[in-house]
DNA sequence: GATGAATGAGGATTCATTCAT
DNA sequence: TATGAATGAATCCTCATTCAT
């Protein structure tokens, strides 16, 4: 509050006001969107949440899309920084069970700490058709995914990789909701360690070279 | 549900007409969901699709939701009466890849003659809350894996057969909405494959006593 | 408003009910467009003038434009009926003054009885710029005032014809703004002979080919 | 408003910056109010414009109407010091033609090249009720051309040339609106032309006492 | 002064639902 | 039964204006 004279302290403090105001309404949002979905949610409500007027998110967010693109980029970047490192060549090295645990359990956790991502993935809800807001979102992990499948199963032909890891990937959000719904405790790691013997029991046939690869 | 034959037909007739006028505006439901999602569909454009007046769908259903919830059960009859057979006796006898096939091939095209099935599954869109509504059609589903699950693997305990249950029935959701999203052909047709190896893969260790269970 | 049972009533009824409806939306959006001008006039107001809801003013008019534009078009339909026999044969066919008479009194009538008129082709108030929606009404009346000339002064050129329209009209409108602001009673008159009198003095030249046309 | 000179310089510079901001937001008003009209200008949209924040704006008017005026003002002064010499005994004792030409040439190129001026005379847009904040601007031009009635026409009644002059105006600002919206060139030029053979024709047979005043 | 964040009422428009016919 | 007119609260968003810094 008491101004340092050395520094540009105006606008660094206009700025870090502006940055408040958005890191508090992205929460807001955050809140709103996982009590009530994205589609339910409304620009009021996440101001009320926020408790700020309507024409302060405005001068914000030009609009509600604009909310849940800024509200994943965020979350993606975060993720990225907490958790990045899951990607790192030495975990690739790994054995797979290892790997798994390396990038499942971040995930996770980042998941359990940040529930609108979620939502956001779930995106618009019409099925079959993925909202262009979240795509980005969409893609940017599903990149992340198919270079780990790349490097465990290096002879697996393009198309097939990009099925394995759109599958891997939808699996893994299949059980994430699975995670999340389950109370906080032994019955979510409980939860947790089956959708790595899932993910396991899937992958592991791939790299395995020597074993016939499906049974199929 | 059953017909009684020869009994008073007058009273058929308004009941005949009113099954009929409810099927129009369940199928109009049904297209509104999928294109625009449950949330984003106005009751008044789902009386347009039906080519029927706001007041009319009202008549018949008290609001929104019991749309979303009769729509539900419909569909679960109908696939229950289509394709219910695929868990009989016979069926459980099979081999686990076969009874796969018997399960999943049927689920699957009875899902893209249906796609709401899935849009009501996402249901209201808000993750770790499944909606009452679709709790029905959900749970009904749900014991039915389990079912299939008990009789392929006996000696898994209960908690740990529900988790299965669950987490089977995530992925093949997960994987439904890929199947969907993929155009039909060859690539929808792969997606499919590659789904029935995953489930496989998953579920094939608890069948398969005599081989080392799992890889972990 | 009684049946007559030998006729269709129902529709009759009901498409009554909306005419009705819509002309007293109409009236009410008259009466605020007057008040504050297009602009400025809420859609809100108006349904308050008419005593409807706003959900109502929505059934029958798409957008606040859609509101102009019918009230523009009802306008210039009720103008045609009412007076349109100013530009029949018989009128051409009478000496400047007396035509001017024909045509302009009855005009003036017409917009003070319906003030909205004018306000309607003030428009959207942006000089210069004509919003399309207006365009329509100002272009009708236009052609009018083109066909009285051509036949007044047949030899002036095509390009000559459309500038002494295009005067003459905006002369007649700034005119029209005079006697619509003088007091009703003799103020308002004389406004409206001496507007007469500055027609007649600019077009008389046009059609008296023997005086001199211009003293320019 | 005139400058004393040599007086105390720091007071000044102070006034001069307020002076320059002024300045700045009033052409940024008059490019806005251009642009959209002025109920649909925001103030926000002003600042914008001038580069300078909202408060900035409230600093130095108290709302928006208040630019309004302010420029309204500015522009009457401006035409004053740039055309004002229109109206000395010199060009009053020119032959009507010529008269017209000193007093229609400036004051058509001022608005050409403040288009603002016909906004704001357009005003709220409302006809038959002149909002008071124009009111001074057109009281003020309207005091000038009844001046030039009176000297032009001496024998003619106060009232009848109250009427006369405001009929001038009127048709003086609706030629004004047809020569803004006719691309600059030629068209133009014709349509300055035509407005001025209609105020020539209009105005001649006052001051030409030999001829019979009015034909009626 | 200058800033720009903040406000909250108000604007256009939609929607679930009700009601008179 | 069926209609579609009617509702009014709620939606997203804007704007004139104020205020703390």
């Amino acid at each position: 509050m008491s101004e340092d004279r050395s520094e540009e302290p105006k606008p660094r403090r206009r700025q870090a006001r502006g940055e408040r105001r958005i890191a508090q309404l992205l929460q807001a949002a955050a809140n709103v969107f996982c009590a009530n979905g994205y589609t339910a949610s409304s620009t009021n409500a996440i101001a009320r949440e926020a408790h700020v007027s309507p024409g302060t998110l405005y001068q914000y967010f030009p609009n509600k899309e604009a909310i849940a693109i800024e509200l994943g980029e965020r979350l993606l970047h975060e993720m990225r920084e907490a958790h990045g490192q899951a990607f790192v060549p030495e975990n690739l090295a790994l054995p797979l069970p290892r790997l798994l645990d390396a990038v499942v359990d971040p995930m996770i956790e980042f998941n359990c700490a940040n529930p609108v991502f979620l939502a956001l993935m779930h995106g618009s809800e019409v099925p079959g058709r993925i909202a262009e807001e979240h795509d980005a979102l969409h893609a940017s992990l599903l990149a992340r995914v198919q270079e780990v499948i790349a490097h465990y199963a290096p002879g697996l032909p393009g198309p097939d990789r990009a099925r394995v890891a759109d599958m891997t990937f939808a699996t893994f959000k299949g059980g994430l909701d699975l995670v999340l719904a389950a109370p906080e405790g032994p019955e979510r790691d409980a939860t947790i360690a089956e959708l790595k013997t899932l993910l396991l029991r899937y992958l592991a046939p791939l790299t395995d070279e020597a074993a016939p690869a499906s049974p199929r």
